[in-house]
DNA sequence: CTCTGATGAGACGCTATAATCTCATTCAGG
DNA sequence: CCTGAATGAGATTATAGCGTCTCATCAGAG
């Protein structure tokens, strides 16, 4: 059973910090309806315990977007599906949500900034292949698609959104904004 | 200089709570320049200062919205305007980034839902309006508006992009997202 | 049935940090 | 120069929560 408990607590652990980043390890141990012992022996300690979810979640993430890149033919497409993937995983870093602890961890701190690099290369590649606007800021780019999935992933959370429905959303807000009006023609008169 | 001081223990606890939820009263009072004992006299509690920092976050957003709605004509350009002055106010509510303390604050946490749920009236005028498609569910317009205000903020506050350029990419992005294609012509073949 | 490993419950100590208090110092206004 | 309010520094106390330990219990393998 050793393995299934670790595994639960780790679930339980998400629920708990994605609510509260400062739940107590009795908070996260009952709601893994376990005794907080168990909870140590587990794992060494409060920060080890969020340390396994943030490599857990990294790996997580690697494993989707890798699979994701490697169906796409164009990094537009590889931008698209890896989009669609990150939303599909939101359970497992929601907890992130201001994980600040995890700033100290200069393992987690890199593995966090080579996700946002690989996703800036793509972003650049996906300008590069005419798909982005050349005006628009890379950072910008980053910044922006990593907010809509947040903003989806919290959405699905709280039960705003289905999975799959988030998922297009992101990518049609990405592509196309929200609004009927044709491209370019709007811009405000301020 | 009581109200110099109070106001320069507010600013400081956002800028250090925002780097880190958790920062203590003594990185607060160090932040401000100013010794521990000081920030009690002015502030019941770390709670308190907690309290006031969101009170002055939600005051000064409600502030610079009413403003901006008041110059508008329509659901639409008001959209555009309170986007547009919400990016503009980041710092004052960057520190609720991960403030899971707050969500035990029934005031605060009613702030906030009405301040979603005005912005969910103007989402849904908007779309009344033609300007927002009416396939987009309005959650997800309120959900990602807020997504892509929180990314403006945050590269703001890190220095990735300028106020006004972020101001400016937020709006294009909402309303025409990042790609060069026409609307409605990529869509995927998933 | 017995043995073993995992668990739950709870007691315990320890550390960090909130919050209070005291006292000396500073500084602005008269 | 005086005076009082505000402050800074530091000592002090209280408490929350981490991490350890013990012991009783329970379930499964043999």
């Amino acid at each position: 059973m050793a393995l299934a408990t670790r595994e639960r607590i780790l679930e339980a652990a998400g629920r708990a910090l994605s609510r509260n980043p400062n739940a107590t390890v009795d908070q996260i141990a009952a709601e893994a309806r376990v005794g907080r012992a168990t909870v140590f022996r587990h794992f060494e300690s409060r920060a080890g315990l969020h340390r396994a979810l943030a490599s857990r979640a990294i790996a997580e993430t690697d494993r989707v977007t890798r699979q994701a890149a490697a169906h796409a033919r164009t990094a537009t497409d590889a931008l698209r599906l890896v989009t669609r993937a990150v939303v599909g995983t939101g359970e497992f870093f929601r907890f992130l949500d201001s994980a600040a602890k995890l700033y100290d961890e200069p393992e987690t701190v890199g593995a966090y900034q080579r996700q946002m690099s690989e996703l800036a290369d793509l972003a650049a590649a996906a300008k590069r292949e005419g798909f982005i606007r050349a005006d628009v800021p890379t950072p910008w780019v980053v910044a922006s698609i990593d907010g809509l999935i947040w903003a989806a992933c919290r959405a699905v959370g709280d039960g705003e959104l289905g999975v799959v429905q988030a998922q297009d959303l992101v990518w049609e807000t990405i592509a196309d904004g929200l609004s009927t009006q044709g491209k370019r023609g709007y811009h405000h008169s301020e």
